[in-house]
RNA sequence: GCCCCCGUAGCCCAACCGGCAGAGGCAGCCCACUUAAAAUGGGUUCAGUGCGGGUUCGAAUCCCGCCGGGGGCACCA
């Protein structure tokens, strides 16, 4: 049987062959080269330098062989779609894609299928490239890169060493002299501890001390340094992780493994040397409020006092204080009793050896004296994990640590107790305890019989028994010289403050919840760390011309694992196995000689690679330096104007001009990406002080699962839907299935893949139909039937220009009509607003507006679908260039200005005037549109429908929004 | 427990600064083409905006309180 289906159709088939030959076209003729103002690409003769420039960026993927689906492209074609209508209007746009190809995923990939990760990596590299070329992206592939290429670690590499010789002066001028702190070369703090012109923290001199003794000091002020400290320990990956890749339930994020607090010598990266700034620039930014909150939230920055309690005796004689942080300091008049942390060090001083005379039974825990209660609860609590911590949250337990210490306010005596729900990571690790104003501390004087003082009044209407932490006037809060009550909470803190400073008792401070980047990893597929140990153990950067440091080849890559919950454990880096390369004689150039060194065995975690890669983008060709200046400051420096909703006086901070991803890394690579940046920022490498000034999350797309009687998931393709009287139901091969909401994945069986759309529809049809789903943000259901809708679409526009019979262009060089010319230049006026806005879906639906009324013509002019053509072209960037080119062009339309609506043509001469009464449409009107008042609301008192409304009843008010609308008050 | 986002037709989604609830698509129904079906084309039905109050001449839109869905944080002193 002969298909009846018409020889110049625009299918599946027919748009296979246009999108491949034009993905051809585009390679060869390098369509979507950008061009540089400087360095090894420069050409400063292209007119597009002048002519605006936007860099658009989606988040690189890993090649993680996992396969693709149709949720992954989304943000792609989205940023695509974007890019290709910026080249339209004359800009010079940067658009690429490269890959982030070191790391857990692609490393445990390997290791599934018993490859070389570099293998598996650019095999899978490999597939990507091919889909994404299918998909019609127009992505410059000359600048892209991947994280795993010894010319891109290189650089990655040569950060590291800029960071790790680098430290955070606090005091410095910032370097636009609009603050205070900024990171600074090593080198000037040696020579500020060589001169004297600092002290070295301990007192001792410069000079006097040995290379190691130097090398420690100077490791506490470093940017990268190696610290042993409590990490987060993952047996179940067999390395070491950062805080921010561990979820709140003590899991490691990828994978889902325990993690265990470890004492482990790693390095570290010193962010916190720059949570202000993280925090405080984040403003600047046009990013979802969202992900702002959620970096607020992760660096948590706290006002507060620390306040000394003492006198404390000790055991062995004299007393001590304990400092402890509030956030609360006008409250203190309240605070009854004290808790420090278990791990408390002030507790091997102050813990007497009986109970004072009168303790209370319930304080302890039934022992005979302080010290066996102490040590008791200290050894229960150092044997709870984090996460049991958390899950005995309710129930605040604790001992009385048999000390008392003085409320320095009120030189009240207040007993001092050990409890868990006391923190040794957070503020000083000991608290005032303040039961009237705190939730916590009030569960916890109520178990142990402590006395309660209110010191702010509560609401009428708030419940006797319980904490008040809103905001009212003090009470109970006078002492001689001092008195609080009557003032607000944020007044009373500020006077609290200035008493306790005038008197040496305490200080004005902010802390931060964000901690320190724990950098170093025990896997084999990262950037080697760009460091050698001398035989003394001290630490000595790889210089400039011997990087990269390159990835040895080892016997087995794969990582030492561990049962995960084998909490004694410890991590072993596999590179530590490659002998050979560890043992190595350099000449670092520092008047030494040639010596023998053992190289650092660690690895960098994956987020290294992409804590620049948009830097690198910018000029990856580049040998000189990790971008040019003048290049840097062309495509991401900043703008004259600031962001959208800034605060007043905020500046633009440069970046990159529209960044897309997931919202998964908003505190992951967004933070430490920043943090890199200002610290190239601060040393003179970049002018723009962010990374990424606008920020877009796009949405997911989602599918429908379908389960049998048994609960196992079916084939979603092969299930088929029922109108029924009582609701829609479901059945796949006859037998009854229940429908949910869901993710798209392998085990579910609805996964529907990128390369089968393209196959069954094209990928035009499938650009288009992602883009029509709804706005970029939102997360929607796939439903592979509806597509077909975007497929119609494609196929009346192809209708419209060409003959599916004869394959011949059909339109007609004639004027157009009067309605056609307002349709197309309201049309011109919305795709373009919209497509400036990222509101492609919107745009769709205007476009296909406009086809569908010139398919009601009886022939197509030429100048009503040309710029239909044009306007189509970012969303169907194939079809386009064909019908461009069958209309007689023969340059590709990438760079055709986009069609101009003219203002003249979007007015309407006469519109149609609601007239309401009492708000409610009682006539329409049809009136010119520039019409006046007056004469409108006499028009509206005229019409015999609104007379008949009125009914004779007197008009009280007539509002007139000429010419749309006139509501008559009765 | 606290915070953020979202609820419009059977489904996905529009509706600009508060002003006629509907742009577009899917599905359904009718018609044309076809021996027939599919494909294609043309036409058409469908909601008063999750619920309850309030502000206003006028509310999908602003405010308050619920309900439902999604997400973030959670002894942070």
């Amino acid at each position: 049987m002969s298909e009846r289906i018409p020889q110049h159709r625009y299918t599946a088939e027919l748009a296979g062959q246009i999108e491949a030959a034009w993905q051809d076209r585009w390679e060869s003729e390098g369509t979507f080269h950008s061009a540089n103002p400087a360095g090894p690409w420069a050409e400063p003769d292209d007119p597009r330098l002048t002519n605006g420039h936007t860099m658009v960026m989606d988040m690189f993927p890993y090649p993680s062989g996992a396969g693709l689906h149709v949720g992954h492209p989304l943000g792609f074609i989205a940023t695509d779609v974007y890019a290709r209508y910026l080249r339209t209007t004359g800009a010079n746009v940067l658009h690429t894609m490269g890959f982030d190809a070191f790391g857990l995923p692609a490393e445990q990939y390997a290791v599934q299928t018993g490859q070389h990760p570099r293998v598996t990596t650019e095999a899978n590299m490999e597939i990507y490239r091919r889909q994404l070329r299918r998909l019609g992206m127009g992505h410059e592939r000359r600048r892209s890169f991947a994280t795993i290429d010894p010319d891109y670690y290189r650089w990655t590499q040569w950060i590291f060493t800029q960071i790790y010789n680098s430290w955070y002066d606090v005091s410095a001028p910032a370097r636009l002299g609009d603050g205070i702190g900024r990171a600074r070369p090593i080198s000037e703090l040696v020579a500020q501890f060589e001169s004297g012109e600092r002290a070295i923290p301990d007192g001792r001199a410069w000079a006097g001390l040995s290379p190691a003794e130097r090398a420690a000091v100077l490791d506490g002020y470093r940017l990268a340094y190696v610290s042993a400290a409590p990490v987060n320990w993952c047996p179940g990956l067999g390395t070491v992780l950062s805080n921010e890749e561990v979820t709140a339930d003590g899991r490691s994020e990828r994978g889902n493994f325990p993690v265990f607090k470890r004492n482990l010598s790693q390095w570290m990266m010193r962010i916190t040397a720059y949570a202000d700034r993280l925090v405080d620039d984040l403003e600047r930014l046009d990013w979802p409020e969202k992900v702002k909150l959620m970096q607020r939230n992760w660096i948590g920055r706290s006002h507060g006092a620390t306040v000394t309690f003492g006198p404390v005796e000790r055991v062995e004689g004299g007393t001590t204080g304990i400092d402890v942080f509030t956030t609360r300091p006008d409250t203190i008049f309240g605070a009854t009793f004290m808790v420090v942390a278990p791990e408390h060090p002030v507790l091997d001083e102050i813990v007497p050896s009986a109970w004072p005379e009168g303790t209370d039974p319930t304080w302890t825990l039934g022992e005979p004296d302080p010290r066996t209660a102490v040590a008791a609860y200290r050894t229960a609590a150092s044997r709870k994990s984090d996460v049991e911590r958390q899950a005995d949250a309710k129930d605040k337990t604790g001992v009385f640590a048999g000390a008392f210490a003085t409320n320095p306010v009120t030189g009240t005596k207040i007993p001092v107790f050990v409890g868990d729900y006391v923190l040794m990571g957070y503020g000083t690790g000991a608290i005032m305890a303040v039961p009237g104003q705190d939730e916590r501390d009030w569960d916890f004087a109520t178990a142990y019989h402590l006395p309660i003082i209110r010191t702010v009044q509560p609401t009428p209407d708030h419940p006797e028994d319980k904490a008040f932490t809103g905001e009212g006037p003090a009470i109970n809060s006078s002492i001689e010289g001092l008195s609080l009550d009557g003032l607000g909470v944020a007044e009373a803190k500020e006077r609290m403050i200035e008493w306790l400073e005038a008197r040496g008792a305490g200080s004005r401070r902010i802390t931060y919840r964000l901690r320190d980047w724990l950098f170093s990893r025990q896997r084999y597929w990262g950037e080697p760390f760009p460091i050698v140990w001398d035989e003394d153990g001290v630490a000595h950067t790889v210089p400039d011309d011997m990087l990269p440091v390159e990835l040895p080849e080892v016997p087995d890559y794969s990582p030492r694992t561990f049962d995960p919950e084998d909490a004694g454990s410890s991590p072993e880096a596999p590179l530590a196995r490659a002998t050979e390369w560890v043992e190595v004689e350099l000449d670092l150039g520092d008047g030494r000689g040639l010596r023998t060194y053992r190289r650092e065995t660690n690895t960098m975690p994956n987020w290294a690679g992409s804590c620049w890669y948009y830097l690198r983008y910018l000029d990856p060709a580049n040998d000189d330096a990790l971008v040019d200046p003048a290049v840097e400051r062309y495509w991401i420096g900043p703008r004259p104007a600031p962001v959208a909703d800034a605060p007043a006086g905020a500046t633009d901070p440069g970046g990159v001009d529209l960044y897309v991803g997931g919202v998964e890394h908003a505190v992951l690579h967004l933070l430490y990406s920043r943090f890199w940046h200002k610290v190239l920022f601060d040393l003179g490498y970049v002018s723009s002080e962010e990374p990424f000034r606008r920020l877009i999350n796009q949405g997911m797309i989602e599918a429908y699962v379908y389960r049998d009687d048994r609960g196992f998931p079916v084939p979603a393709a092969e299930v088929e839907e029922h109108a029924g009287p009582g609701g829609t139901t479901y059945t796949w091969n006859g037998q009854a299935v229940t429908q949910e909401y869901g993710k798209m994945g392998k085990s579910l069986k609805n996964v529907v893949t990128p390369d089968e759309m393209c196959e069954q529809y094209g990928a035009d049809t499938f650009r288009v139909y992602e883009m029509s789903m709804g706005p970029l943000e939102q997360y929607r259901p796939w439903e592979t039937r509806a597509v077909v809708g975007s497929q119609r679409f494609l196929q009346r526009l192809w209708r419209n220009v060409v003959d599916e019979e004869t394959g011949e262009v059909t339109v007609v060089d004639v004027e157009l009509d009067a309605e056609t010319d307002k349709a197309l230049h309201r049309t011109v006026d919305g795709v373009r607003a919209d497509l400036e806005a990222l509101r492609t879906n919107t745009a769709i639906a205007k476009m296909i507006e406009l086809n569908n009324h010139l398919t009601k013509l009886d022939a197509v002019p030429r100048a009503a679908v040309e710029p239909l053509v044009q306007m189509v072209a970012p969303v169907a960037p194939h079809l386009a260039e064909e019908l461009w080119q069958r209309l007689g062009h023969t340059e590709s339309l990438a760079y055709a200005p986009f069609p101009e609506a003219d203002p003249a043509k979007l007015v309407e001469d006469v519109v149609t005037c609601v007239v309401q009464v009492k708000g409610k449409v009682r006539d329409r009107l049809e009136v010119p549109a520039d019409v006046d008042e007056a004469t409108l609301e006499g028009l509206a008192l005229a019409s015999p429908r609104v007379q008949a409304s009125i009914d004779g009843a007197p008009v009280r008010k007539v509002i007139v929004r000429a010419p749309n609308l006139v509501n008559i008050v009765v």
